[in-house]
DNA sequence: GTATTATTTCGGTAGGAACTGAAATAACTG
DNA sequence: CAGTTATTTCAGTTCCTACCGAAATAATAC
């Protein structure tokens, strides 16, 4: 069995895409090969075909079935593991960021409560950082509502929410509300460095 | 000077989340740090108050720059540079996005438009490599299309798309469309491990 | 039961990113 | 102009993550 040019060059990218989101690089590659594998492969293959160790092959396969993005299937006759991607996108995509949703936004909301409520008896220049922990919480809090509705969405009505962004921007658009042009009052606040 | 109890803990926390999204340390403490102050801050201030070296805290603002979450401000009869986060978080939020989108998005539809080009002329085993890669690069193209149109959205406009969510998922929820509850089937397949 | 094969765990290591301090450069002052 | 202060660059170091290989464990077969 041997990895084609086209699934090489994807696996490569997804790996330098996985560290650039804080995904380390072989759990992205593993999951890569996956996703563009016809048939479920065994840790073997995997780790022949990426040219990585064993071992590193079982955590990365670990972490991800723990992410819930791959899972362990099986093939009569074979006592192997073999192991398998979600191979929808949307659903992958969705999955990951419930994960990231439960270990990063839903930890930051508490965080920035408790930060807000300390700050709450500080002088008037800690006003100032309260407010701001204030505005922080706030947009978490939006994302987060907004991340589970979209998380309750199947497939299609996802990709009609993604296409409804193009509507709700000609509705909504800056041009329409800033005369000024493209260029926003904040970000042409920073026109002179 | 000195950092209030409260802004210790969200610039050490917020340092952690940028590690998770693939930010480095430093960077993201010194933007919280920034994001939080009441005035503009010197590099000498920053190095202080975060306890990290002169030529670090130089760095890190020169990346914060370049990402355009942080400007140079001057005040007249001090020579030195003094430096200011955006204060505006959806302002922020979508600067950044548009950096990732330039940086990683586009790269990545760029690439994903040569495999599928090159599998193109592949045997069978290579067409379902091919259909997964385009299935990918239409996700892709479909985040792309739905970012450029986020970009044009005002900040007020913006929070009301966010919240449109809530609305879409009411009208798309996947209960109406999946009888069998809130798993869907992708994810029921995903049950026996 | 023992033998065989598959898988995971774990201690040690290598590689790389982040960080520092010193030196170079730039910006300003009188 | 020399002198002073601010800033950046860069070579070396430190530290941490990812990784490997060996050993332990688990699963299956006979």
């Amino acid at each position: 069995m041997e990895l084609t040019k086209a699934a090489q060059k994807f696996v490569l990218h997804w790996g330098e895409m996985g560290q650039a989101w804080g995904i380390n690089r072989t759990m992205a590659q593993v999951h890569a090969l996956l996703f563009v594998s016809p048939e479920a492969l065994d840790a073997e293959d995997i780790s022949r075909l990426l040219d990585v160790s064993r071992s590193n092959v079982s955590t990365s396969l670990r972490e991800l079935i723990t992410w819930g993005v791959v899972k362990r299937v099986h093939i009569i006759g074979d006592r192997r593991d073999r192991f398998e991607a979600l191979k929808d996108v949307m659903e992958t995509f969705r999955v990951i960021m419930a994960e990231r949703k439960r270990r990063e936004m839903d930890p930051t909301i508490a965080l920035l409560e408790h930060c807000v409520a300390e700050a709450k008896d500080g002088g008037s220049p800690e006003d100032y950082t309260r407010e701001q922990l204030e505005k922080m919480l706030e947009f978490v809090r939006m994302v987060t509502v907004w991340y589970s509705q979209i998380d309750r969405l199947s497939t299609p009505a996802l990709q009609k929410l993604f296409r409804g962004g193009a509507k709700l921007a000609t509705m909504f658009g800056r041009g329409t509300q800033d005369d000024a042009g493209p260029v926003t009052k904040d970000s042409a606040a920073y026109g002179s460095s």
